[in-house]
Order: structure tokens, then C-alpha cells, then sequence
DNA sequence: GAGTGAAGGTGTCATGCATACACTTATCCA
DNA sequence: TGGATAAGTGTATGCATGACACCTTCACTC
């Protein structure tokens, strides 16, 4: 056991994981339906208790896995904040450690987990109600994910091995939650020299589009 | 008491300060000698255990008080990261949530508290040996910092109501630990119209210095 | 096989911002 | 009055950004 100074406080400590993907053009947020009080029947960023001997990554990773069956890998994993205002959660203090996420293409389908009813991808710019301060981390991850896309090349992260410039540039406006100009962001991205051209096309509806891979030196994710 | 499933972790939680000042133009960081186990005699952070029913940046500001007798105010703390790895402390399982902070001119002397041996300045690019994971805290600090700079009028709070530009450079420059171009400088700084000129110059060695002192409309501090 | 619909792809100009770079001016003091 | 010291000043260049409109390629259908 821990011998603290008899006044310091022993909290719980707790991770949430503020997770992104990109489907049909918006930027979408994970949330689970709590299935226990507090807050049980609304929605919530999937998070929970660290256990002992555990690292504050691993939890994450393991709440993310067990409340929605994704298997997430580390590097798309960072700490951004940690809330911990005295009355955020009623059952007493409880400090969350709070966790960007990026899901890469494919990671879509979600199950609930035992302590969750429902899993589901929401619109990440209108949530809906959230439980205890959700909506705030919420807020901030958005906040932190529209910081890090100057910076990191953090867009590629969304996206499969291959994929198209507009595909792309989807993923910086469902992100930025405004459109660009088509043009500009080309020349941007291009003179980054971050893509090289995979030689193959892609058909669909209209002229096909020209598929990009990441270039060979080109660091990836979060961290 | 808190109701938690068993096998959550209780954890201790800390707070603990990076702060920073500029004195004889270079970047100082406040630390304090230990006087109790663990890491009795070794120089460490200002910093200690949250009290129940206290905020964490009240926790900070506390314990710069107690610890080094400096009152800062509120908007010259943020947190900016939290340190939960399990080793971290040989105490237990103790999480550490860390705060910038930056001491506006003339709050430089410091008096040990009652747990600390002493308290002083150190140049934060060159810091002696530290406790507990420290070293790793200050490094991510100075980042922080740096990054700041950058985005925010951070540079101000270092310094007293009127200023010289000279000195607002060696702000700078003491943050960034390199030199910077002087016409450059001034150009860059004078097109933000952060700055209105005070009339009043400062004499010294060398040609007078046009004092100046921030703008109306500028917001100030780390939030 | 010609026309249409749909999406991909392309170039230029203006503006602002960062950088590199060297000499003059004001004051103090011996 | 001359020397030491620090403040102050301007220009040219390259680069990134933002605004802006038309052409190309393919699939499909009639």
C-alpha cells in the first residue's frame, strides 16, 4: 500500500479515449451508451479505471478494446490532458488522464463490450449529449486533432496504404470542418514531398484519380 | 471514501511546477532540495500531493508557495502534461500532473519551505542531477515553452511594465537557447502591434533604449 | 459513337513573411 | 574630443499562402 501524507489525497485514476475516424466525408467520434450508474443510458467517450500495475497507454488501449472490440496500435495513441475538477464525476474524485486516438481506414465496425450497451461512430462536430465532462474533452480533442494536421502528417494516419489527392483532402476538411481549395491544397501537399505517386488509378464515377502512397520517410502517427 | 470496482487503482496524486524565469539573460527553472526520503538531498521540482477537495492548479500554486514562497498568479500556470509511468516513484503508484509556469520580472527570490532544504535558480538548459523523473518533466517544459513562444505573447510575462526591445529579445533568445537577428527581431515584433512605445527611454552603458510596454488590447499569460 | 454527367487535374499572380546582411547614431566616460 | 558600448535602421530575395476558372478523362446511355 501507498504511505502518503495522512491529508494527500487518494483518487481513482481513469483514461478516456477521444477516438476519430473519417467516414462519408465527416470527421466521426467513438462513443459508447453507459450501461451503469453514473450516466447510465447516455453517451460517453469509452474510458475507465486504470488497474494496478498498469500504464496509462495500456489502459487506454485496453478500455478502447474491451468497450468497442478495437485493437488500436500505440503510436496512434497520445495523452492531451488530464481533467480533473472536483465535481466532474459524482462517485467522488476521479482524475481522468484523457487520450487522442486516430483510427486508421478500416477500423470502422464497432462492438459494445460488457459494461457498454451500444458502440457507435457519431458525428464528432455535433455530438450528441455527453456524460460527466465529455463534451468538453471532447471539444479539446477536436481542438488538438485540427492542431496537430499543420504539423504532423497526421491526415495519412485515416486513410488505407494507398489513396487518392481528393480522398486526402477530405480528410483535412472533415478535420478543419471547412472546405479548401482543391488547387492550393494539391501544391501544399505535393511540395511536401511526404507522397509518391503508387503509378496505379483509381475508376469510379468520372476521371479516375491518380493513388498516392507515403513516401518511404515519412513518420507516422501521433507521437 | 469513493466507491470503486476492486481492482481500479487508487493512486496518489501529485502536482508538480516547471517555473521558469530570465535573469542575467538566460532561462532559470525554480527547483528545491529535497529534504525527506525519498530522494533526500537531491534536487527536484517544486511540487507535491494534491489535497482533498483542492483543484489541481490550486494544488500547483500551493505548493510553489509552501515550497519556494512565491505567489503566482493563475493565468501563469498550465498544466501540460501528466507522468503516471508505475516506477516513477518508489513510494507507489503516484501520478504527477505537471504545470508550466512562468515568473513575471521580480519574483525571483525564493526561501526553502518547511519540507525543502532550499530553493533556487538553475539554468533550465543545464540543470544539475534530479529526482524521480524530473529531468524528463523540466526537458518537456522547455519544449512547451518554446512552442508557446511561438503563438503567444508569452514572452511578455518574463518581464517587468516597460520593457526595452533589447531585453524582450534576450527573452527570446534565452527561451529558443540561440541568437537571433536584431533588425529582424524588431521588425517582426513591431508588425505584430503588441507593443506601443512608452516615450520614456533607458539609459546605461551605451546608446539610450526606447522603452515600450504591451499594447491595450493584448491578452497575456499562458491560458 | 456522340453527347452528357461527374469527378480529377492544372497555372498564375499578388501578398505577406522569414531570412541574410552592415553601417550609423546616441550616450557615457576618460 | 575620441573611444567604447549598445541601440537603431533598410533592402533584396525566396518561399508559402490564397484567390481564382477552365480543361481532361472516363463511364454511361441513347
Amino acid at each position: 500500500m501507498l504511505k502518503l501524507p495522512p491529508q494527500a489525497t487518494q483518487v481513482g485514476l481513469a483514461v478516456d479515449v477521444a477516438a476519430f475516424t473519417i467516414h462519408e466525408g465527416v470527421l466521426r467520434s467513438l462513443l459508447t451508451l453507459r450501461g451503469r450508474v453514473p450516466h447510465a443510458q447516455t453517451w460517453a467517450l469509452p474510458g475507465g479505471f486504470v488497474l494496478v500495475g498498469e500504464e496509462l497507454h495500456e489502459a487506454a488501449l485496453r478500455e478502447l478494446r474491451d468497450e468497442t472490440s478495437i485493437e488500436l496500435e500505440p503510436r496512434h495513441l497520445e495523452q492531451f490532458f488530464t481533467f480533473g475538477a472536483i465535481g466532474r464525476d459524482p462517485r467522488g474524485r476521479i482524475v481522468s488522464v484523457a487520450h487522442l486516438a486516430v483510427l486508421p481506414h478500416g477500423t470502422v465496425p464497432v462492438m459494445a463490450g460488457a459494461s457498454t450497451l451500444h458502440a457507435d461512430w457519431f458525428p464528432a462536430h455535433q455530438p450528441p449529449p455527453l456524460a460527466f465532462d465529455h463534451a468538453l474533452i471532447l471539444g479539446r480533442a477536436i481542438k488538438r486533432l485540427q492542431l496537430r494536421l499543420e504539423y504532423a502528417n497526421l491526415a495519412l494516419d485515416f486513410l488505407p496504404e494507398t489513396f487518392t489527392l481528393p480522398e486526402l483532402q477530405n480528410v483535412h476538411e472533415a478535420i478543419l470542418n471547412r472546405s479548401l481549395d482543391k488547387r492550393n491544397f494539391r501544391k501544399r501537399l505535393l511540395a511536401q514531398g511526404i507522397l509518391t505517386p503508387s503509378g496505379e488509378r483509381r475508376s469510379g464515377v468520372g476521371r479516375p484519380a491518380q493513388l498516392y502512397r507515403r513516401a518511404r520517410s515519412v513518420r507516422t502517427g501521433l507521437l
